[in-house]
DNA sequence: AGCACCAACATTGTCGACAATGCAAGATAT
DNA sequence: ATATCTTGCATTGTCGACAATGTTGGTGCT
């Protein structure tokens, strides 16, 4: 497991690794362009080990791509990646929020609550901008993922899809008016899963991502492919 | 991507990572036991950089788990982790086999139904040997995940849950009399994708991973917890 | 001119040694 | 005797250099 605090030891390669995941989600390392082992040393000041060590990680979290003794690429973004992406995540979040309606304790979901009345306090006033939101809507997705109590499950949708999904979503400019609509269907999701209503939270989850689909691809068209 | 044939090079790394991924799943480097990199380095005559970055990749299909500064373990068995595993392959090879249902091309869908006869003839030879039937199951499930055409559901089913399924497998003995049962499941399946029923086929292939796991469990409760 | 071959370069894979950290056994004090 | 601290050892993390492979530009041939 890679997120909990657990990890007292702060490694070099640790370092590293969230400062590269951060600049190839962000663009700064443009997607699709080559990665070379000796640059990326040089610019951080380390050895090729730990760095070495560090892009293995962003390969498992499908940042980069690798080819024996040919070289690593950063990932590029494509349609079709794209739709394959949400796909998964229909499935794995909507998995994921009916167990979380199994198995989270009381405390989790009137924390869980709590999170949501403070977005929107924090929405109100900045109404459109989409960045807090953005993070906000994370971090309700994430919660939720810790719910489901299933390590395998909470690994493959926070530590390998994760990246990818911020990567789409910074990249293609994320904004648009679903930022209350997204808030409202956050809240159908916690009162299914505080009703203990498996079924519909899944049902619900997989709509809202599917919403949250459309809505990237109707910005990838104007935009233009 | 790990599995594509396009990997022509064969480094160090990769043939070590193989042996030691048979002798984990197979139980020859038990569960729960600890990892020594020095150890592994004299027994594999090779330097400790491409074993790490076997063991990298060995953390990434959950063979083994890896502390910082403390070393790594083999993971322990465990019924709430077959549970988890399980859990999540039903929904995934259930959204596996309905895109197979609507991607794969008739003529991967005829060598498919060529192999299910295949396996047909060789059980009725072998009729209590599981082996192959495992084999062929396996084989079977392989396909119509490639056939889902989705790269990171691939990439998650055959690269990074794959081994510990067999694991699971291997080292709680299976055989049991499922053989012939699983056979007509899986004809089931073939049959609905080949009539492009996505929602049959998701339906079908869930209820048989589903019976594939309480089959495990009554082993596991013969056996004792 | 176009294509194939070749050589020089850059990059990745591997190695052995050093530094930093964690673990365990033993010593000391209460 | 037990608990705590300290010291020594084993292991992991990091480093710089070498070997093997892939790439690119130039050269010679048809």
């Amino acid at each position: 497991m890679q997120h909990p605090s657990l990890r007292a030891p702060i490694t070099a390669a640790d370092r590293v690794l969230l400062e590269i995941q951060r600049a190839i989600v962000e663009g700064e390392i443009a997607a699709g362009s080559k990665i070379s082992e000796p640059e990326l040393a040089r610019r951080f000041d380390l050895s090729r080990a730990p760095l070495r060590e560090a892009l293995a990680r962003l390969e498992r979290c499908h940042l980069i791509e690798r080819i024996p003794n040919a070289g690593a690429r950063v990932v590029k973004l494509s349609t079709q990646g794209l739709l394959s992406l949400y796909q998964l995540r229909e499935t794995l979040e909507g998995l994921a929020c009916r167990l979380a309606a199994e198995h989270m304790a009381d405390s989790e979901i009137a924390e869980l609550r709590a999170l949501l009345d403070q977005h929107l306090s924090t929405q109100r006033v900045r109404e459109g901008e989409s960045y807090y939101q953005e993070a906000g809507d994370l971090d309700f997705h994430y919660r939720v993922i810790l719910g489901s109590k299933n390590d395998y499950l909470i690994n493959i949708l926070c530590d390998e899809l994760y990246y990818l999904v911020r990567m789409y979503r910074v990249q293609l400019g994320m904004n648009g008016p679903r930022v209350s609509r997204a808030f409202d269907e956050h809240k159908a999701i916690l009162n299914a899963i505080a009703n203990r209503d498996g079924e519909l939270a899944d049902l619900l989850m997989r709509r809202h991502i599917a919403a949250s689909r459309r809505n990237i691809e109707k910005q990838l068209e104007q935009t233009g492919t």
